[in-house]
DNA sequence: ATATTCTCGACTAACTTGGTCGAGTATAGC
DNA sequence: GCTATACTCGACCAAGTTAGTCGAGAATAT
């Protein structure tokens, strides 16, 4: 059905976490998981995902938890959902490693989707951890006031 | 992984095919099948798809077989994709169905996912079936003359 | 030592994809 | 009305992905 999974969707969820939550101290695994409703031990597969990849980095023992690896303003969305869900390609062909292209098949469709797949990239990697923190913080202040949705 | 299925592939394949060959009466399901690499149990099911939703009409018996219900050009590829695979929509709360909007989590990357969204629906829109006949058409020419690729 | 926290692999249930198969229905032509 | 042709429809199935759970183990602060 060509749809995001919960990976993504919760992995980055997780880094907005970090990047609201952390800056002193590493933030604990359970917290995340608490504050943004993720099964605990589903998260932890998540965030050695990104850890893997060098979105955050960990330590272990009491006061341990996890950190972001560098910088929120320098991690872009794309690049965080590639970590978590693979490729976005919208089709197989269109992957970068695609040499053996089997572009015979289905060959007519290709550009329509080569172009809307470099505009999604041209978009998700002109966002960032930052950006998206930044919204989820104004978020947070906002329901402190609000009625409740 | 957020990619098109086979469903799609194949359906649209099937459009264009009746888009090239049909004209002349109606095509059997066996023709669009071997000419299109599709198995032809499988191609059952997804031109009943397209039957359902009026992309094409059948008729059965001797000489029966499928055509194209209305013109070619009046036929966009949006469409005819979201009758093979259901919503396009990359987040669920993006659905035009979507009143129980569970826009609480993961809101802040669904402004983004929002314009990739619609992005993606005008591009698709812009592009007819009789588009993709045409290139089709030009792609058969050529291999004729040219060395097998 | 011990409690805490992360790490890693095995396992599972439910769902989707990509089919196959067979019985049934409609129809053209004789 | 028979028969061959072609579509129709539902049941079924294997493989892969998603969304988890669980438990044993490793590192570390006190």
């Amino acid at each position: 059905m060509m749809r995001l999974s919960t990976k993504g969707d919760y992995g980055v969820r997780a880094l907005i976490d970090l990047a609201i939550f952390g800056g002193d101290g590493p933030v604990q695994r359970s917290e995340i998981a608490r504050r943004q409703q993720i099964p605990e031990s589903y998260l932890d597969h998540l965030l050695a995902q990104l850890r893997r990849d060098g979105f955050v980095r960990s330590t272990r023992g009491p006061g341990g938890g996890h950190e972001l690896a560098r910088p929120a303003d320098e991690m872009c969305l794309l690049h965080a959902l590639e970590s978590l869900e693979g490729s976005l390609a919208p089709l197989a062909c269109l992957e970068d490693e695609a040499e053996d292209h089997e572009h015979s098949v289905l060959c007519g469709q290709q550009w329509v989707w080569r172009e809307i797949y470099d505009e999604t990239r041209r978009r998700l990697t002109a966002v960032s951890i930052a950006d998206l923190a930044e919204r989820e913080r104004q978020r947070l202040r906002a329901r402190t006031t609000n009625y409740t949705i």
